[in-house]
DNA sequence: CATGGGATTGACT
DNA sequence: GTCAATCCCATGC
């Protein structure tokens, strides 16, 4: 695989959403000790109705119409943390969110925070992954252009575009219809399989 | 101030 | 396959 790059300026995080979700697959995202090969994101975009940013400038959502490069964790269902990554330029709500990884280093930290797991289950899913690196609410926020706990170095090269397929996102009902999930072709530390037929 | 829904997971039928 | 857990926050009265 390719090199690991420098940490991205501001400029790089200001990508149109779908291209910066295509573009961190084959990243590496590290917290807190741990770290995993992003192999699965989905994008969000305040135009579609699937996207927080979409009722437009709130508490909850004014650090997507941030700058790019921000962490963006809120909690679901109640239960989990999940981990988006702002994008576009600022004024703009669009995030990509991680929902997958290969994990790489600091498995046993891993399993200590997910409980007895086998490795496939320790990072395939977005509350999974949050909880097995350590990502928190308190991680809202956090300018991944700056040293910190988060850290996400892309591949010098990008990835191959060829091993990268776009499917409808996961668990959504509004907006379902748009390709906007994109995973590493074949992964086996994917949150579901690739759907064969495409819609 | 009360209510309802959600970008999920794990346990169970 | 079904379903509850549990909390943040947007919305409405």
């Amino acid at each position: 695989m390719s090199p690991a790059a420098a940490r991205p300026p501001r400029a790089w995080w200001a990508r149109p959403v779908l291209d910066l979700a295509r573009e961190l697959i084959g990243a590496t995202l590290s917290c807190a000790g741990s770290a995993g090969v992003i192999v699965e994101t989905e994008a969000y975009h305040d135009t579609e109705a699937a996207c927080h940013a979409h009722i437009g400038l709130t508490r909850r959502t004014h650090v997507l119409f941030g700058p790019p490069g921000t962490a963006y964790v809120y909690r679901s269902y109640g239960i989990h943390a999940l981990f988006n990554v702002v994008a576009e330029a600022e004024g703009v709500g669009a995030a990509v969110l991680v929902r997958a990884l290969r994990p790489v280093a600091g498995l046993e930290a891993m399993g200590a925070r997910r409980g007895r797991v086998g490795p496939r289950e320790l990072c395939s899913g977005p509350g999974k992954l949050t909880q097995a690196l350590g990502i928190e609410l308190p991680d809202n926020g956090a300018d991944l252009t700056r040293p910190g706990r988060i850290e996400i170095r892309p591949t010098a090269t990008g990835p191959d575009q060829d091993a990268v397929v776009a499917a409808p996102r996961i668990g959504i009902i509004k907006a379902a219809e748009l390709p906007w999930r994109f995973c590493l072709r074949g992964s086996p530390w994917l949150s579901r399989p690739v759907p064969v037929a495409p819609r």
